[in-house]
DNA sequence: ACACTCATCTTGTCAGTGACTAGATTCCTC
DNA sequence: GAGGAATCTAGTCACTGACAAGATGAGTGT
């Protein structure tokens, strides 16, 4: 249960846990992937870990801290996944991909309420996941004369939407057990050219 | 502030609110768009309809119970938004622009933690919402080889995507005070042609 | 006018929660 | 091994959701 620090105090519960603040965070988006962040209580997580109810606040502050936490921890992620993507529509693909492996994480990002928004970690978080994004779309601002900005919020409302519905169990149904990854990747072909550029473009550009 | 149901009682505080329920659902709409519904109280959903803390109890039982009722009536007006609209992407220009003028609704609808789900009246009206947005995707079933349903899933994640990220300021500064609906109408132009079918659809028939 | 019933609202209470404070314990570094 | 910093405990406060019991008023039939 609490993870003993030291060999030589084994069988003596230890007065420091250890890692507290893994293990909170482990916790918490173990509530939030099943009952939704407003289910979470700072209180319950101490609980579990074993500590009392305030230890908690010492790595987090508050309620929002651990949040924000949580937040930033999720963009990290989220550029991580999404670079050296080879084209686009992959990028798409690993968008879902993510949501799908990390639902507290995605939650959590994208509800601004919950966390504090002037937060320099969650900031700098953001920004790397924003750029990996925004590399995405400059791939093809080669093609024809539409918009990039315009084009790369299609993308990104195609992704953000399908990985959304997914979180929401509003895609159990046509999925029925197949990989949310295969389908969207399917369903991009639609929209997305094979290079990775807009079927509209080539459309266009005839 | 609390309305007289009888004229005769003038100056003295009605025992009975009057409607009760309309105001509590009032308030919270309003709490939950602008801070989440995390923000969510029922004792100062009372205390601003000028009553006792456990008066809300006895129209929604409880809190899952007010959520509930909105996410039902937040299903009913989409379901209302989307009739008669003249095709596909006319219907995700009218999805997009339900979502900018009932936020709360909205978020409340698409986070399943929040309410029963088992609601009669929800189920009912989710069914509503749900068989407008498959009537406007059956229209292009006479397209090509592309599995309406899948394509189905991509305009509904194109414009759910594109709602969500709205609501959660993901779109402000690429808006700048425009019209989301605009801005989504020009977006849809790329994937969606302007009879309402997926512009692969007519690349593959080429 | 009267009794009956039901919906609505009040008052009182309970356990659980987030936030804060002061103090105890342990770790780390010099 | 001493001092300081990090980590954790214990106690407290205001607030919340849920529940129970009772008060008030509206509507209805006679």
């Amino acid at each position: 249960m609490t993870t003993e620090h030291s060999p030589g105090t084994a069988g003596r519960r230890a007065y420091h846990h250890g890692d507290l603040r893994q293990a909170v965070l482990a916790a918490a988006l173990d509530v939030i992937a099943s009952d939704g962040p407003g289910a979470l209580s700072l209180r319950d997580l101490a609980r579990r870990a074993g500590v009392s109810h305030a230890a908690p606040a010492h790595h987090f502050k508050d309620r929002t801290g651990l949040l924000t936490a949580i937040a930033a921890e999720g963009y990290d992620l989220l550029a991580r996944a999404l670079a050296d993507a080879p084209d686009l529509r992959e990028r798409g693909v690993r968008y879902v991909r993510f949501a799908a492996a990390h639902p507290a994480h995605f939650r959590v990002m994208f509800e601004p309420a919950l966390h504090r928004a002037d937060d320099p970690g969650l900031l700098a978080a953001k920004e790397r996941a924003s750029a990996e994004l925004r590399a995405g779309v400059t791939d093809l601002a080669d093609g024809a004369g539409t918009d990039p900005r315009t084009t790369g919020i299609a993308a990104w409302s195609l992704a953000h939407g399908f990985a959304t519905l997914l979180l929401t169990h509003n895609l159990d149904e046509p999925l029925a057990g197949r990989d949310p990854g295969e389908l969207f990747h399917a369903l991009a072909g639609l929209t997305f050219g094979r290079d990775g550029t807009f079927n509209g473009q080539h459309r266009n550009g005839i």
